[in-house]
RNA sequence: GCGCCUGUAGCUCAGCUGGAUAGAGCAACGGACUUCUAAUCCGUAGGCCGCAGGUUCGAAUCCUGCCAGGCGCGCCA
């Protein structure tokens, strides 16, 4: 791997701080850390280092600059540093100094800003995991998209992803599900019935009872006594969901490397041999929960359960693993998936939630630990609500009343694209109020198309360019440092930044970077195209800014294919 | 009552884990199409960074306390 420019230069800066402090007695190197200046006066590079030395050495900021810039050995491309304000150190690079990457992107291609890491840390990536009792709304349609583009960002920068969706089939909502179905089958048989409040009433149970009929004899439903009955139907029905989530997923190109059904925890034992093993673990006592807090409980009756010792292990109260009708509590369940997936070898977890399972991540951290000795596993991401709209007045949403916007209804009206890069502007902390004539919309309020706009008008400089037959040098060829412009100067700039930013996107788990990054990008772009001519200037600058939008479109394909957006090459 | 998230321009949001004069888009106002795509660009105006303290050379950023909104708090998943 080489040494980036930047790398070189916080590397001779490091040395200089390293020796500086020898004779000091400190526990802490304070670490160099480049910035780019907002300023252009500031230069290329601004560095602090001078600050939190100068407590460490006792003198004053400017002072230890001054220190700093004597013994230091940049390499050649710095053409200036000097100190500014209250201590930084300024750092200008040689006219053309980093155009020279340019010619990198150019080669390197798909792969500019990835990096190639064979023995990259394996990472588990659960996400979306809606339930199997309806399409997917548009919430999870937030959580789905976020988690598909992180896991993009961290394959790019060496992770190794493994995506998987948690299939909730198991628990009395698939006995509601399995009711609501039978209903209407009964219906579709002519045959009178009530449907009562608790049973789903979207019309899409109508079209899983069709379906079914299709494949299956009504006589044959009847012959079953009820329980079998539903439970068949149950399969069937999570079968037919599954298949209408997996097509709602496909319709915003996300796919998962493993689909993994809760029954089948049940089914295998996992379940019971993980209560057993924490009985022998000690970790589990008879005791009684205190009642809730919050909202008032009219007929509450204090129960003796059998509890497991969470609150050891940081959690606020302890749980039960078991239901008074002797099955297994959603809870329990959810830890024997952590911990099979710990056995399939990931040591790293991440889970994608939405808000309202915030309360939730204590005691799955607190069980793993107590399991796995695994501090904080899973790493939860919690994805905030999202308020749907339509010209600023709210749609009330509920899977109960059947009054929910499905994510494929939405997709069908704005495309997947908007959608898509949509979800991916704001961090996942702050609710997501999302308007559908705003996301409809194909004009400037539509974020994603002026970033479409940027590529797009690349292709037709670059078409035009091949009409009139200008013939494309050889990348090696090129005279980059031509490129001199403001507008140049500060697009090269976003492009270097790539790596950069796809580094922090990753490690810190914050794909939005990437799509506030290529509006940026964009706009850096559309600001030198119109300040810039490229075609019928003089043939060596003409050469070198074709190759800067090429390094452009570039990297505006690479970023958007990473958010799983088309970048079109006409509009 | 407790826990998590949020509060930045009229609106929607950034602000790169403490830096230099707080930035975009939309909306408002004024400009730029004989010239590579005007789905664009340039300019003007717009800010007690929720409030009050604290930490320090330096705070929108870290800490504490309030205020406001969202989410959650029995063997529902």
């Amino acid at each position: 791997m080489t040494l980036s420019l930047k790398d070189l230069i916080t590397q001779a800066l490091q040395d200089v701080v390293s020796k500086l402090l020898v004779d000091v007695e400190t526990n802490k190197t304070p670490s160099v850390a480049l910035t780019r200046p907002k300023q252009k006066e500031h230069g290329d590079y601004a560095v602090n280092i001078a600050m939190p030395l100068a407590g460490l050495l006792k003198q004053n900021p400017r002072q230890v600059a001054e220190t700093i810039l004597a013994n230091v050995q940049f390499p050649d491309a710095v053409a200036s540093a000097e100190i500014a304000g209250p201590g930084f150190i300024n750092i200008k690079l040689q006219a053309g100094g980093e155009t020279d990457i340019l010619k990198g992107i150019l080669q390197q291609g798909k792969r500019y800003g990835c990096v190639d890491n064979s023995q990259g840390e394996r990472v588990n990536l659960e996400f979306v995991s809606a339930n199997p009792t309806g399409p997917m709304h548009v919430g999870h349609g937030r959580g789905a998209v976020v988690g598909d583009s992180l896991a993009n960002v961290m394959k790019a920068r060496g992770y190794q992803v493994h995506k998987e969706y948690y299939i909730n089939d198991a628990g009395t909502q698939i006995g509601v599900l399995a009711n609501s179905v039978w209903l209407r089958i009964q219906e579709l048989q002519d045959i009178s019935i009530t449907f009562p409040d608790g049973a789903y009433p979207g019309d899409y149970i109508i079209e899983i009872a069709k379906e079914i009929l299709e494949t299956h004899d009504f006589a044959s439903f009847e012959a079953m006594d009820a329980t079998s009955r539903l439970q068949k139907l149950g399969t069937l029905a999570v079968a037919a969901n599954m298949t209408m989530i997996r097509s709602d997923l496909k319709q915003v190109g996300i796919e998962f490397d493993q689909y993994f059904s809760e029954k089948t925890l049940h089914e295998s034992g996992k379940v019971l041999q993980l209560i057993e093993k924490l009985e022998s673990d000690d970790l589990i006592y008879t005791g009684t929960l205190p009642p809730p807090k919050g909202k008032e409980v009219k007929d509450y009756n204090p129960i003796e359960q059998r509890l497991f010792r969470t609150t050891d292990f940081g959690d606020d109260v302890d749980r039960p693993l078991m239901k008074q009708d002797g099955t297994a509590t959603y809870f329990a369940a959810d830890i024997a998936y952590h911990a099979d997936k710990f056995e399939r070898g990931f040591k790293h977890m991440i889970d994608i939630w939405g808000a309202d399972h915030g309360g939730y991540i204590t005691r799955v951290q607190a069980a793993m630990k107590a399991l796995t000795g695994l501090e904080k596993q899973p790493e939860v991401l919690l994805v905030q609500m999202v308020n749907l709209t339509r010209d600023g007045v709210p749609f009330k949403m509920s899977k109960r009343a059947g009054t929910f916007v499905t994510l494929s209804e939405v997709v069908e009206e704005v495309g997947k694209d908007a959608v898509r890069f949509n979800f991916m502007t704001r961090r996942i902390e702050s609710q997501f109020d999302f308007d559908l004539e705003a996301a409809k919309a194909k004009d400037a309020e539509n974020p994603v198309y002026y970033v479409q706009y940027a590529h797009a008008r690349i292709h037709a400089v670059l078409k035009k360019a091949e009409s009139e037959g200008v013939r494309l040098a050889k990348v090696g060829d090129v005279n980059t440092s031509l490129l001199t412009s403001d507008e140049a100067s500060k697009l090269i700039k976003m492009l270097l930044v790539y790596p950069d930013m796809l580094e922090t996107a990753a490690d810190r788990r914050e794909p939005y970077r990437i799509a506030t990054y290529i509006m940026q990008l964009a706009a850096a772009f559309h600001s030198f195209y119109h300040h810039n001519r490229v075609l019928g200037v003089e043939e060596e600058l003409m050469q070198a800014r074709l190759l800067l939008l090429r390094a452009t479109a570039q990297v505006i394909q690479n970023a958007l294919e990473l958010l799983g957006v088309n970048a079109p090459e006409t509009m």
